[in-house]
RNA sequence: GUGGCUAUGGUGUAAUGGUUAGCACUCGGCUCUGUGAAAGCCGCAGUAUGGGUUCGAAUCCCAUUAGUCACCCCA
């Protein structure tokens, strides 16, 4: 008598994902896409365990950080551990652990799977497969420009026109210059708007000012003075373009060296066809490790409003470990919005059969000669199915069409007695000769 | 972590609190034991889980789990 209450739940745990041979061939295909690209430009893969120690993540991301979104556990030895968040911490514990007999400029990707203790939603999960690529020891904007187009590239190889996908550059020193330098908010306070700003896209436009107002508004005591510098800030913020933006700037004899990178990298990749760039003032990207550039890929089209990209500079990683400064810029794609942009302009490739041949086989007894062809084809780096359910030749027959195997060698009796075989195209029905000392 | 919405065979769906929970696809078997795709017949399989209200619950209520959306956070 069976006892439903103990019955195994078939589901997956929550926020994870099975991969059924039909997800895994379009992972498999990203994945694909990733590695190609990243290898064309001259990229080696490296990987690490999932495991890290967590004080890998507070040092640099805090305590609430860590505690709340992340899987964080005591081992038997008494170790805290976390399964690893994202993977910049990681290779640059890697690199900084080897940096004396590495030779840079460094060009790293990996692959990596990635967890988050967090609610689930569309598009977002607990745990996620990402590209991470980065490049090390280069201190020139040419290291923005090489990672951008890499990310160009991969837009480009999952199907997309250049009319589909916008990518948004901004500069973490440009920020730092307008809210300390320019506008002469306090570290805090720059934080907090910061924050904001980030969210500017989501809010509607009186939102955004009321909550900027009361942000900025306690920080400077004169009424005037407030006034005319919440004015002029707001200005800046909804500067429509990289001109109109910096002609609200107080001009300097010298170029701010912000605004000289983000012109300098547009210009770079111009220069090599990439004209869907867009200077975007109101781009943050979450991380406090970024020094420089920082950039996201969008999808224009509606149904993905996330970024499909999301990457910077970061030039004091390293300094955590205790090495002199290493330069670093990178960036991470996620396989989940990577799939839904691609379900989205249909461009997954069809799911291609398991095999190229399926052998039928007619009676238990002939199964040992048939594994012995199909050993023969395996040689020749034919992909060969052996039909072990001994059922009628129709169904096997059958089955191997459902699988979308386009050929089929009946083997029986008469085949094992006079060697001759005969390969049935599924597609045509027309049966075909094949000479077994050839096998 | 907080709030809203949702949950019926493997999949997609139907059923004013009142029959044996219906249909399609899929799957298995057969018509048809050495040649598939068609057609027909037969079959397997379900009210997410645990409670409660009621003479009676897929239907109403509560909790749990999961999905989804918004928030939080964004790596």
């Amino acid at each position: 008598m069976s006892d439903k209450s103990k019955k195994l739940n078939t589901e997956a745990y929550k926020g994870v994902r099975d991969f059924f041979p039909a997800d895994m061939a379009v992972e498999k295909s990203i994945f694909s896409i990733w590695r190609s690209v990243a290898e064309k430009y001259g990229y080696e893969e490296y990987g690490a365990s999932v495991l890290e120690p967590a004080e890998l993540y507070r040092a640099k991301s805090g305590e609430e950080m860590v505690n709340e979104q992340t899987y964080t556990f005591i081992d038997r030895g008494d170790r805290e551990v976390t399964l690893r968040p994202e993977m910049t911490p990681t290779v640059a514990r890697m690199v900084a652990a080897k940096k004396r007999e590495l030779t840079f400029p460094l060009r790293w990707y990996s692959i990596p799977n990635l967890f988050r203790y967090e609610q689930p939603q569309r598009g977002r999960v607990r745990e996620h497969w990402q590209l991470n690529v980065d490049i090390f020891g280069v201190n020139s904007i040419n290291a923005e420009i090489e990672l951008i187009s890499i990310a160009y590239d991969i837009m480009r190889a999952y199907g997309l026109k250049d009319t589909d996908f916008e990518i948004r550059i901004n500069n973490r020193k440009l920020m730092n210059y307008i809210t300390r330098d320019v506008f002469g908010l306090d570290e805090a306070t720059a934080q907090k708007v910061s924050k904001l700003i980030d969210k500017k896209d989501k809010m509607k436009p009186d939102d955004f000012t009321v909550a900027l107002m009361d942000i900025i508004k306690p920080t400077i005591q004169d009424a005037a003075k407030f006034e005319s510098v919440f004015d002029s800030f707001l200005t800046v913020l909804n500067s429509k373009n990289f001109e109109e933006f910096t002609s609200h700037l107080p001009q300097t004899k010298e170029e701010h060296v912000g605004l000289k990178e983000v012109r300098e990298t547009i210009a770079g990749l111009e220069k090599l066809g990439i004209t869907n760039v867009r200077f975007d003032q109101t781009l943050m990207r979450g991380f406090d490790y970024y020094t420089g550039v920082v950039f996201e890929v969008f999808d224009l089209n509606p149904a993905n409003r996330r970024s499909v990209f999301g990457g910077g500079r970061y030039d004091d990683l390293l300094a955590l470990f205790g090495n002199e400064k290493v330069s670093g810029v990178g960036f991470g794609a996620g396989d989940v919005i990577a799939r839904d942009i691609m379900e989205t302009y249909k461009t997954l490739p069809a799911t291609s059969a398991p095999a190229d041949i399926a052998i039928c086989v007619v009676g238990e007894q002939n199964i040992a000669y048939s594994l012995d062809v199909a050993q023969g084809l395996r040689a020749k780096s034919t992909r060969v199915s052996v039909d072990l359910s001994g059922k009628k030749l129709g169904d096997q027959i059958g089955n191997a069409d459902k699988r979308g195997i386009l050929k089929v060698i009946c083997i029986g009796d008469e085949e094992v007695k006079t060697g001759k075989l005969r390969v049935k195209d599924l597609k045509s029905g027309n049966e075909e000769d094949i000479d077994t000392g050839s096998l």
